[in-house]
DNA sequence: ATTCCCATCTACTGACCAGTAGTTTTTTTC
DNA sequence: GAAAAAAACTACTGGTCAGTAGATGGGAAT
């Protein structure tokens, strides 16, 4: 099961990577079928095993969704936060490299994103308030970032914090129509992307 | 079975009637539960009846889920043609109009709108293609709205017509966040959409 | 080589649910 | 108001699936 934190050795790091293979995999079949209508059979065929092994590695079938639901927020929110606490040279470049990073995390974990967004209503209540958590902690410290670049005269005046959710929308909505197969490139989506936030902003 | 012209009679006012409120109770609960967790038996009992009530009006769970797909795209749709038909100023009047428009109906309709875009992918390829092309007409009538804009020097000369795809989807994020519970009202959310709409297309 | 242990499997259960057959109740028609 | 038609119901089926109990088999320890 994820969330303890053991010492590590090659037997941890076997079942480390199992448990993430589940993961993988039962994230890429809920995102194709949907949760509710995708089998842990499913998921255990597809990985050439059986259904009793996933239950070796998670407690039921809601936990491996809270792991994937985890994975969807927790990478957007950390690389976030490593970006705020870097240097730049004023509010405009931060937004403009949060927006691009955080892009850039988000096509890569497409199918992540998705399943969050769409099963998170399955989780349990405990699951769902912590992930919620995470989303909100996100929102609120782009909001500081926009509140902070209007103070410094480097977005137009008139701009509400409120465009933070915005632009998180913006972000996550990427998922719903970019295709890796389709005739933008993931660096002409996230051009664009930056180029939207910023004149959500007034930042230019 | 909906989808059948019929000579207006009270007896079809009857079945339109009823069909529209299984219509209406389905989406609330497909919106609560999800499209397949949520049973025929769950949705024939908020509406006091039984489950083959529900087959006699509709050919089976999918046909409801198609129905209100229907209702969450082609209300905007209608309303967009509406808007643009109509008299305006300027394409930055229009653009504004249109997004307020549609804005207000994807409040309305906020349970319709999320169960269309998160169980889409449940219709069958008939009902699946038919959605999409409404969900596309959309798109590119708002693109070339935006095109025009351009042409007209009413919208900054650098804005690409692919913006109608991240204002398509700062409409569609709104139900995922907003609630008429909330603080904000559903004037001020549709204020800010527009303001955001319109910071998108450079035409301030 | 024998024992133990751990990972994984086979085989099952109990609950659930879409869809239907055939019956009952209500409405319409004459 | 009786007969026919329509509407809705009761009761069922066949299939599916999350979760489990107990078997199996292969590697490590002695």
């Amino acid at each position: 099961m994820p969330g303890k934190a053991s010492k590590p050795s090659i037997k941890n790091e076997f079942t480390a990577f199992k448990t993430n293979r589940i993961v993988e995999v039962a994230s890429h079949l809920f995102y194709e079928r949907g949760y509710s209508s995708c089998t842990l059979d499913h998921v255990a065929e597809r990985l050439g095993v059986t259904k009793p092994f996933l239950y070796s590695y998670f407690k039921n079938k809601e936990a491996i969704l809270a792991a994937i639901c985890e994975v969807g927020i927790s990478e957007s929110l950390s690389v976030l936060e490593r970006t705020l606490a870097g240097e730049h040279a004023d509010h405009r470049a931060l937004l403009a490299e949060v927006v691009r990073q955080v892009g850039r995390i988000v096509i890569d974990r497409q199918e992540y994103v998705v399943v969050y967004q769409r099963e998170m209503k399955h989780l349990s209540a405990k699951d769902h308030e912590r992930i919620l958590r995470l989303r909100h902690s996100f929102d609120h410290q782009i909001a500081e970032l926009i509140r902070e670049g209007v103070e410094a005269g480097e977005f137009r005046e008139d701009t509400d914090s409120f465009v933070a959710v915005w632009i998180g929308g913006l972000i996550s909505w990427i998922p719903t129509w970019y295709s890796p197969q389709g005739q933008k490139s993931a660096e002409d989506v996230i051009d664009q992307l930056v180029d939207a936030a910023m004149r959500l902003a007034g930042a230019e």
